[in-house]
DNA sequence: GCATGATCATGC
DNA sequence: GCATGATCATGC
């Protein structure tokens, strides 16, 4: 294909592009050209730049695809919303983190910038199976440079990164250590995966990648990255003290004081959700989202506690399903994806005369081996749903985690490999493990 | 008082 | 209609 834009122009790239909206590979490429199979599932950026710009990258480089212009190209899956919306389907994978040479560079040198600095985002529905020639692409593709307020919490993220390999601990890197740039998992997975020296320690690290979070991807797609959200977020300030900020005015005042401030009440005896709308209107969101938080991948939770620091309940997560849970991977799991990230615990707590206060907010993420421990939890409850899905971990079976029911009522049944119809249920964390959390870690 | 079971209000 | 975040209820 002849080439008609200037591979030494980002603009002129960006507009090239424009040329695969609404349109497949497979529809604008000579497909008889194309050596590779057709059924290919991989690889739909190689296969952008190699047939629709007709220009091989030298991918052994760690310079942006298109190295003239300083723009690296990337492809990413979203999915349709009911209201015809898009959303991404995951995490942007940037590049490859290297526990070995990451230690010795410098963020503006490092090879996450030299890389990915300006990035020319193009966007496919994903379908489940399809090949990547037959994938469409859909919105208007993004040439994408870091806004400085965020660049600042991704400089952070990054260093936040770099230090952890420092300290020896590659191998417990965590998404939930980080706001908007993850170290997400990135291999074969499985026992079988090779795993990767890291320079301060012996213990073998599973391969990580640079990535942005899917709530980050999401606010590309809104075109909000550079919006003025709820917080003040720049240089010195980051995602914690623009929280304690907010959180300023109400700290130590009971429940009714902050209902009265904020003109919003509980609906009844009933209304179960409503401390953690009132915590969300304490940030200055209306009861939906957080936008910073939802751009960052941050989970509030809300936590009573008595006078002694004792929480009133465990801690529900997102339910599962008996069938789904017996082919599922640990990794792959929603339980898996919440313990990864960052917590912001907000603590009411009991005064003397057994009012609820706003005593603490607080960021914490769940420690490595606690997360092991969650794991084999999962593992255990995958294995028994397989034999008895009307047996599973209970809260004495385990220091971190169990199972109990999560339904909206008796009839909310739903079927089990042993054909039974059974209520559903999701993974709590323990309360006296949250008590300890609360205690002793935050 | 705790473990376990049951259910609520809300938003999408 | 259902997933979510969470609290209420009960029995030992």
């Amino acid at each position: 294909m002849q080439p008609t834009y200037d591979i030494t122009s980002p603009q002129s790239l960006l507009d090239f592009a424009k040329g695969l909206s609404g349109k497949t590979l497979a529809e604008v490429i000579d497909m008889t050209a194309v050596t590779e199979n057709r059924s290919n599932k991989g690889d739909l950026g190689n296969m952008v730049e190699k047939y629709y710009y007709g220009f091989q990258p030298d991918n052994s480089t760690h310079l942006p695809d298109f190295q003239d212009a300083g723009v690296e190209l990337k492809t990413t899956g979203v999915l349709r919303k009911s209201d015809g919306s898009y959303k991404a389907k995951e995490r942007l994978v940037l590049t490859m983190i290297n526990y070995m040479s990451l230690v010795d560079e410098q963020w503006d040198s490092s090879s996450l910038m030299e890389k990915c600095r300006l990035m020319l985002i193009l966007f496919y529905l994903y379908e489940k199976g399809l090949p990547v020639f037959d994938r469409r692409f859909v919105l208007h593709p993004s040439l994408f440079e870091f806004p400085e307020e965020d660049l600042e919490i991704i400089r952070q993220d990054w260093e936040t990164i770099r230090r952890k390999i420092e300290d020896g601990k590659a191998h417990e890197l965590s998404e939930g250590d980080t706001y908007y740039l993850g170290a997400c998992r990135k291999g074969s997975g499985g026992p079988d995966e090779k795993l990767r020296e890291q320079p301060f320690s012996d213990v073998l690290a599973k391969s990580r990648a640079f990535s942005l979070k899917p709530s980050y991807v999401n606010r590309i797609i809104d075109g909000h990255t550079s919006e003025v959200g709820a917080f003040e977020v720049g240089a010195g300030i980051g995602i914690e003290e623009a929280t304690r900020r907010k959180f300023q005015p109400y700290l130590g005042k009971t429940v009714a004081e902050i209902s009265t401030m904020l003109n919003f009440h509980k609906k009844g005896k009933n209304d179960k959700s409503f401390y953690a709308n009132l915590t969300k209107r304490m940030l200055g969101a209306d009861t939906k989202t957080v936008p910073e938080f939802d751009k960052a991948g941050i989970e509030p939770k809300t936590v009573r506690v008595d006078r002694n620091w004792k929480p009133a309940e465990p801690m529900s997560f997102p339910g599962f399903k008996y069938m789904d849970i017996i082919h599922e991977d640990w990794e792959k799991s929603s339980f898996f994806k919440k313990i990864e990230k960052r917590f912001l615990f907000v603590i009411f707590r009991k005064d003397e005369y057994g009012e609820l206060r706003l005593e603490k907010v607080s960021y914490w993420n769940m420690p490595y081996a606690d997360r092991l421990e969650a794991q084999r939890v999962w593992e255990d409850t995958k294995r028994r749903v397989g034999i008895d899905a009307s047996d599973l971990p209970g809260s004495k079976e385990s220091a971190v985690a169990h199972v109990r029911p999560k339904g909206q009522d008796g009839k909310d049944l739903i079927p089990t490999p042993q054909g039974t119809s059974l209520g559903k249920k999701c993974f709590w964390l323990n309360r006296d493990y949250i008590a300890d959390v609360v205690q002793n870690h935050i």
